[in-house]
DNA sequence: GTAATAACTTTACGTGTGTCAAGTTAGGAC
DNA sequence: GTCCTAACTTGACACACGTAAAGTTATTAC
């Protein structure tokens, strides 16, 4: 029965209505009735659980963007798909990178800052690593190849709207999704074997059917 | 004397408000009281002059998008240089960025549409030219090279907050711009040369003190 | 000068916002 | 059982929002 007394589900209930709301709306956009009437509750009780309007928003991102931190990662071992294994990786997570473009326009401080510096200098370490194991020239700056990594596999998801003029279809678009990917792992190759030249150059993998293995 | 009725001038005065305030908060954040502050004007008569409150903000962004596709695009006549002068350009124009992402973020439909097509495809053609004069491999499909492009050259500066926790540094900061330019000039170099590899690497280019050259 | 038009101000209103305070109902401890 | 805490509801409030309508003042045309 639905209509037991359960603060931990009533407040996982508002707080999956306030993302939702917020990845449609922003956060200004985005009004504490609205969130509670999806989440069938009244407005009074969202603020009694959170403080405020603001406290919820705090919480929202805090789930959200642990859930980010929380991906399985899977550094790919074959440096050149670092691109755009990253990029399928984000693809999947499309609601995640709209919250990360409503803080980015928002520009206020950063929440959980320790938390991603962590995750994120795990991250250059992993590239260091590869470094250290041939399998990516030396000469790269590991924190500016990552920037570059987010870049590429952020943007045209982020920038929907830019990707449809450049490129004519939506970031959703699976075909899209399909070129972008081998791009990327074209991009890979040329950055990692021109910088060592001495290392193999890799193609896009397909199968027989000209499609992509997974 | 700044007594004197002129129509012209208010609207402007309210637009440049309203830019600033909407750059700062977002659409939905900024308040026509806000903006009729800043202009020293009643919010009665930015409704006078622009009917609504979108219809404001329709005219706020003609404005400043046309302004960016005013930029004088100087498509680098080397091939290796265009993600790096791209960028370039971008970060001179940091509002005009924060307007995108805030268009991202909304993600409504795209205002000026035809224009931008324009814009973008002369760019698309502006590469292909250079792919014919063999200063670019063939095999680079032009409209996703230029989202690459765009997403170098823009992620950046949109997400200052990653930029900031990756490299430890402010997008705006003038050592970040210098290493990202040189990252991005490598990169053009990398991907430009080992597509066609016969074509000479490029060095980024600095002078005796190892500043750049503008 | 006079009339007309447009720029601007003042007053006012309805709506929706976030929040506070008080009341009601359920659950757990003992 | 009783009590106490916490989950939840109801009612109410101040406030800022966007907008409409009417009033005032300057500019322009004739």
């Amino acid at each position: 029965m639905g209509k037991i007394r359960d603060s931990e589900r009533t407040r996982k209930r508002i707080l999956d209505a306030a993302a939702k709301v917020v990845a449609a709306k922003g956060i200004d956009g985005a009004s504490v009735s609205d969130i509670a009437r999806r989440a069938r509750v009244s407005k009074q009780l969202v603020h009694h659980h959170f403080r405020s309007k603001e406290g919820l928003f705090e919480e929202v991102q805090d789930v959200k963007l642990r859930a980010v931190y929380e991906w399985p990662e899977s550094i790919s071992d074959e440096a050149v798909d670092l691109f755009a294994e990253r990029f399928r990786n984000r693809a999947k997570h499309l609601d995640d990178v709209r919250f990360l473009t409503w803080e980015a326009a928002r520009g206020r401080a950063v929440p959980l800052h320790d938390a991603r510096q962590r995750r994120i200098s795990d991250y250059g370490l992993a590239i260091r690593v590869m470094q250290a194991e041939g399998k990516m020239p030396e000469e790269l700056d590991p924190r500016l190849l990552q920037l570059a990594i987010l870049a590429l596999s952020t943007y045209p998801l982020a920038f929907a709207q830019i990707t449809r003029l450049v490129t004519g279809r939506a970031p959703t678009d699976s075909v899209f999704q399909r070129e972008w990917y081998d791009f990327l792992r074209m991009l890979g190759s040329a950055l990692f074997n021109a910088a060592s030249p001495n290392a193999p150059r890799i193609q896009p993998r397909r199968n027989a059917r000209g499609k992509h293995v997974p």
